[in-house]
DNA sequence: GATGAATGAGGATTCATTCAT
DNA sequence: GATGAATGAATCCTCATTCAT
């Protein structure tokens, strides 16, 4: 007999909210959906978070964390820039493919629309761009990224860049599917590295 | 006698609106503090609006409809690809100049929310980025741009971008200014015509 | 055709709070109790209150303020402390002849319960208080009442008496009736100037 | 090896409920605020009580036993009636000396709210009157005290004014101290049982 | 006895929308 | 057109109580 492995009903409940948010929008659903996706208690929602927005909260701070750490991961690396930014822009695609409603949820419910929750979250965000900001100013002094452009702007164009394709994805109006995600990373990082023009 | 200046209320109501949702956001803001704001009765916005939801929908058609003809004039002029886009980007990011209220409601509100309304919305938008496709397909036909990069790509880079720095001003992460809004142009054209590499 | 009285909702609500706060107390009571005893739709008392607290607050102000005004109309007269002290006493008990279910509710909820509310409520009480002190200082000094008893203690038990009498009819503890009402006056009035001693 | 002082957690639960009734109000508080007060786990209240209402019963019926022994004890004295209402009014006050949290509950959530508890507890707080009317009517036989004034009357005047006192200084409108417990004793059976009048 | 996770009914409050005037 | 009182469904959150360990 084996021990069964310990339920975490607050994982459960963090997942379910995930399905949930993502189906029907954060502001649209209830907590009781939350409940009822989870199967558990209506009010072991609140045993474990202070309020609906703490669920969110969670959520999405979990995750950034994760991002953060990629990020400044691959910022210690000794490769070209362009690589770095290939690696960010694979790892935010690729943390979509892994888990599309999650990723679904901080960008529709989070990250776009930063100012209806407290500052906590902006300075996260802003968080990510100043490690971006960091890999392009490095670029720019080794002479890898011409400095014309200023790093804050470049960095708004790569993050924006990579943001509109997966909200693209998210509201149906690009193609998505396996081979979309590679050449979606490529086609960025060439863009925003290569530019357009012939 | 002189003619008395014609007060459209109708008119006054959605420029309150805009302030109140700017300043509040549409879910937190009522129906009531547009009235208030308005300085007209609470039963008036429902005289000529038939929902709250509509009023915001009149708010981002007016001017999404005005900036679909300003790409679609852009698109038609006998000038290079990058110029096109330069003036694209122009209009959208003087358009904040002018009105940053109203773009801002439209970002955060519509554009990035575009899930919770109805399909009119996403419609709208993809109607944009199949016009400024349209300028990258035509570019890349006449050699001016790589073709490597599939034009939907390009689009979502170039209005991810526009949109970042938007959100960027709106959220105070990214100096304002003038002098910010002009070579916002520029940098975003050079970095998404040109690329970052040196 | 005569007009109507036009229907004041307001005092409906809180005619209708009344009773239901007698007779099922604040906290058991349910706001929908008060909208259905009026006969009036539930967010109708929120239309007029901006709490079910504002409802009992406003019962106890209104009446509060009738019965200061009475105490210091009745200090102004020029007739023996005895007689303005029966007159305070029998305006209480008469309030609470005419009206029994305002005065339980009073007395039960705010003046005994004042705690629970915020420092207003005791600070209205205290006024009372202090103009019933001033009536005694006055006789104390004019030789109309002795002055050992501080005129605070005094007024405490002259308050606690007529209230305790209340309460006892409100609990069921004491006999009512017409008679019962002028006889408490007297006796109260006896038994705090006179003294129970033979 | 010393014998462990045994720890009665259902005492540490009872004496933690004092203060947390008498900090937050019965109403206010949470049963996990007692809990945390007494330092004890949640459900370890509803091990030794069968509801938070059962907590407060408990307080106040062992507290009210004890106060009516001490009426019963003093009425089978052989003093003069004053004496024995001063007795009464000194162990009253002295219990609000020695434990101001336990009276202040007692007060404020039982005997000022008894309707909103079972007739049990309306029926202990008669015991006592009855008892002191006993004090009195004896007294009034005996020629001690006269007997125009019914007894009753003299018994709600009596309690009456000892609880206005104590409301008087858990409310914070009457001083306080030392000084001040001893003479209230003193003032209250004076303006009783000697009347104001000169 | 002791713990604290789990339950779920209950109720206040909000606010979009309607409608009589 | 203009007003604002009236409606009532929707839902978050609280918290007493239970229960498995």
């Amino acid at each position: 007999m084996t021990k069964q492995a310990p339920v975490d009903k607050r994982r459960i409940i963090l997942d379910a909210a995930v399905r949930v948010f993502a189906r029907d929008g954060f502001h649209k659903c209830r907590v009781s959906d939350i409940a009822d996706e989870a199967g558990v208690a209506y009010g072991l929602v609140y045993h474990y978070f202070k309020s609906k927005d703490q669920v969110l909260d969670t959520l999405f701070l979990e995750r950034w964390e994760v991002l953060l750490e990629a990020i400044r991961h691959t910022d210690a690396l000794e490769v070209p820039a362009e690589e770095k930014l290939h690696a960010i822009a694979g790892f935010i695609i690729d943390s979509y493919r892994h888990d599309p409603d999650l990723m679904k949820v901080i960008i529709v419910e989070v990250t776009r629309a930063a100012n209806s929750f407290g500052a906590v979250h902006i300075r996260k965000i802003d968080e990510a761009y100043a490690l971006i900001r960091g890999v392009v100013e490095k670029a720019q002094q080794r002479g890898e990224f011409r400095s014309e452009i200023p790093a804050q702007f470049a960095v708004m164009s790569f993050y924006g860049a990579i943001e509109q394709v997966l909200t693209g994805w998210i509201f149906g109006l690009l193609d998505e599917g396996e081979d979309a995600y590679d050449s979606a990373k490529a086609h960025i990082v060439q863009t925003i590295c290569g530019g357009l023009a012939a």
